[in-house]
DNA sequence: ATAAGTACCGTACCTAAGTACGTAAACAAG
DNA sequence: CTTGTTTACGTACTTAGGTACGGTACTTAT
């Protein structure tokens, strides 16, 4: 099998990132620094895109590097029964934080039902909102 | 009416907050400072107070600091339109971001339920399937 | 084989949203 | 009046997630 392989100016094409990025993550342990070949430069693999990928879409959903670096444990891990254990403590977290996203959505959807968008409403029900003592 | 006249640390407690972050609002002008008397101490009053809980209640709802100025400066009223406008724009956000964990979601409460969680990892469909969902 | 273009590497800098620190002045309690 | 707690103020540090810079090594196109 013929590994395509790549530089990491084309790693970071391939993922959507900068280069400092990708330099980034690896200072991190997010991704491996591959060997660097005696007189050469490091190369890289689709797997490495893979996994640059996996980290930005980790983020999208609200997790920070290190929750994605336990979620990345995952993928490296020897055990199943670890990586599932792993994957049952991640669903938990990512219900709660759909619960609470849930919360703001409909606490900020009936403000703005209830938002004339008038210019000479009284009292903005948004505005009016944000200054309730309560919640 | 007699209005209720506080210390800074009064107020910290009243709304909340770490006195330091009532000095940190003031220097990002998101909170005035009183008048300083000649051998004396600032002062404050319900209104500050009311204004503090604002900008926190605006944080819980997803806005940042820059956008919390906006939406006080929209606070004299007779604004609603743009209030509206900024509170949708934060709903569309809002409603991504829960789609997207949706997917998440049900990814790896799947994975979960098809893993048998055995000790021989060969092949643990997790670690397997992880890659998949972030491309 | 030489110039342009990347790669490598360390260090410095950036934004957001605060928190902490040091020193002096003011206030509150005994 | 002395001790102890706040306030005031400026500066520095923190965390998260990068971005930018500068010098040298390596690669690629001509």
């Amino acid at each position: 099998m013929t590994q395509k392989i790549f530089t990491i100016g084309v790693l970071a094409t391939k993922a959507g990132v900068n280069v400092e990025t990708i330099r980034f993550y690896q200072r991190r342990s997010l991704l491996a620094q591959p060997v660097k070949p005696f007189k050469g430069i490091r190369r890289y693999t689709e797997c490495d895109v893979q996994r640059v990928r996996f980290i930005k879409q980790g983020q999208k959903l609200g997790f920070s590097l290190d929750e994605i670096m336990e979620l990345l444990s995952l993928e490296d891990g020897q055990q199943c029964r670890e990586a599932k254990e792993m994957a049952q403590k991640k669903l938990v977290l990512i219900r709660e934080r759909i619960e609470s996203l849930r919360t703001m959505e409909t606490t900020l959807s009936n403000l703005v039902e209830s938002c004339t968008g008038n210019t000479d409403s009284v009292s903005c029900p948004i505005i009016h909102a944000l200054l309730e003592t309560s919640a």
